[in-house]
DNA sequence: TTGAAAGCGCTAACAC
DNA sequence: GTGTTAGCGCTTTCAA
């Protein structure tokens, strides 16, 4: 036997169920009274049983569970990561305790772990979905059944959700002018995936700075990549072995690890950053100012992030009604030495 | 009504509860027959109803919740996030989810989580304790119970837990050695927590360095740091401040966020690694290898270590009987140019 | 101040 | 094939 029961108490003390679980859930200050001789009783022997209660049983009577879902695509992404040390953290202050799957970007995989979440009948749910647009139709039906949800980071567009992101068409456009400001005209975007709104809002970002500079998009320069420094540094190989980084006046990467691959792969061709190129990340990792060149970035700010799900989650959990259904944090451009040219351009 | 329950469909279909429940966790292959009709027709009205199991109840009968509890210090500390990472892809090909707790490096935070994991009848649980020898003796009762218990990392020195961990001791002695080579006699080790095993054993394996080389080694240089970068540069820049660097040939941080920290905080001062002094750092994190001076560290291999730490639980939960208490795995000394002196021994 | 009893949603043994 | 019943461990009326 394990665990002891209430019932294993009661029958210790001789007293009934009722009194066991009224003692040990200190019921006294809800008006009910309790002889303090039976009240030492039953804590001795709960004590005494290692007794624990068992909140399968008292979460299926109350209808909560004190528990919040929390998925992502991938806690090795940093920026997930933090996200979730953030929100833990706040999470744990007021009681609650986190289930917390991964999608690992794919749709399957997360429709399992929605599922599941669901089946757990968690208090509330917070998504980071993975890249694309899936499982719209089970977040929706999440959504009408009331149960709070909040999508995180990556949000769809013209879908109603809360949601909490950060604002990357002006990190991005913030970005994407500096560049520009360098000299740069070709700026290549190994942008993630194309159909996930963090990119989408990105390149809109990208578009708004070039279209302020009356410079042509050209629509080539976005290219699909990971989200991790091997993928980064997988198709800066590749984009070598094309000849196709000819021209290309600056890379900047939809994370810091992205840009991270690629500063591998050019400095094993002995393609010097900033010199010959210019190179960018984005969400302005911890490592990212102690580069062997350091690295232009765009600071998130993932603990404000945490802490606006948290509030929003706790308030439609309250079941309040709130106003605000998109919350977007703004981003900080970060300059090092990676994007800026020594000789700032010679033809000023 | 966000949730439907066997009940309702039971109703709809004008089938008892069993039958539906029967039909829903489709028995048919335990020898169990459900005519076509009915099946079909139950099937159809748990879909219109969106019928989602509540696993609260399910596991309350079956006493198993497919759920397993990871206690870790912090997800921030890269090394747990990577193990997290590993663990739970593996724990998801079994059909386990994860409950997530932190501890923060502090005992009470700790002994709660412990709690409430227990409450949540978790089928089994992994721990990597929280700095210092605490809740020893909570983990020992969990242990007595039989409930499938694994530490960690972690682990507490002449008590019986199955553990998973580094092998520390050898992980340090290469490291040392090589730093002793390199002909570092006073080596500085910001060693983390000195009553957690990890900087007990890598104590070890550092005096083991010295005791072959038949050189003395100075207690007074080995100093409890946090596990931060922040950490790792404030005791630093202290140390500087207090003349307490003189004469110190090397440093090497209880992990390479630590290092990444004393890095920063020497070139503030222009004090040249590897020139001035060698710095080296544990756990050799993805960004180590392209810093402004590539560092030297020792590569723990984390998803080794959560595939060790998945089998032994899944062997524990069939209630296996396990001879191995400790599983270590070994490490490997990564050598970069943080702590190679460009003129090796003028002495030679 | 305490107990009896119902019920949360589900599974599983037993019956027909 | 399907229904009835008991029961998992707990909370919460309702009575006494």
């Amino acid at each position: 036997m394990p665990y002891a029961t209430l019932a294993d108490i009661a029958k210790r003390a001789n007293k009934s169920i009722a009194t066991v679980s009224r003692v040990l859930n200190d019921k006294a200050d809800e008006g009910i009274r309790i002889s303090e001789e039976t009240k030492q009783q039953i804590l001795t022997f709960a004590k005494e049983l290692n007794y624990r209660p068992n909140f399968l049983a008292r979460h299926l009577v109350q209808k909560d569970s004190r528990v919040i879902g929390l998925l992502i695509p991938d806690i090795m992404q940093i920026f997930f990561n933090e996200i979730c040390y953030y929100l833990s953290r706040k999470l744990n202050e007021s009681g609650y305790d986190i289930l917390l799957a991964h999608s690992y970007e794919d749709p399957e995989p997360e429709r399992k772990a929605i599922e599941m979440i669901l089946s757990r009948r968690v208090n509330g749910i917070v998504v980071a979905p993975a890249k694309g647009q899936h499982n719209l139709e089970l977040l929706e039906d999440i959504r009408s059944r009331n149960i709070p949800l909040i999508l995180l980071d990556r949000y769809f567009i013209d879908k109603i959700f809360y949601s909490v992101t950060s604002d990357d068409v002006q990190g991005s456009y913030r970005l994407v002018s500096h560049l520009i400001d360098q000299g740069a005209r070709n700026i290549l975007f190994l942008c993630g995936d194309r159909e996930t709104s963090v990119t989408i809002e990105r390149i809109a970002g990208y578009r708004k700075a070039f279209l302020e500079q009356k410079i042509p998009v050209e629509e080539r320069l976005f290219l699909e990549s990971g989200f991790f420094q091997k993928d980064g540094y997988k198709i800066t190989r590749r984009l070598i072995a094309d000849g196709a980084l000819k021209g290309v006046e600056a890379i900047m990467g939809v994370n810091d690890e992205i840009a991270l691959g690629v500063l591998e792969a050019l400095w094993e061709e002995g393609v010097k950053v900033p010199q010959d190129i210019l190179v960018a990340g984005y969400g302005d990792e911890r490592y990212s100012k102690y580069l062997r060149v350091p690295l232009t970035s765009v600071q998130q700010q993932t603990s404000v992030l945490a802490e606006h799900t948290y509030r929003l989650l706790m308030k439609l959990i309250e079941k309040k009604k709130i106003p605000k259904i998109n919350t977007k944090v703004s981003c900080q451009l970060i300059v090092r030495e990676s994007t800026v040219r020594e000789r700032q351009g010679g033809a000023a």
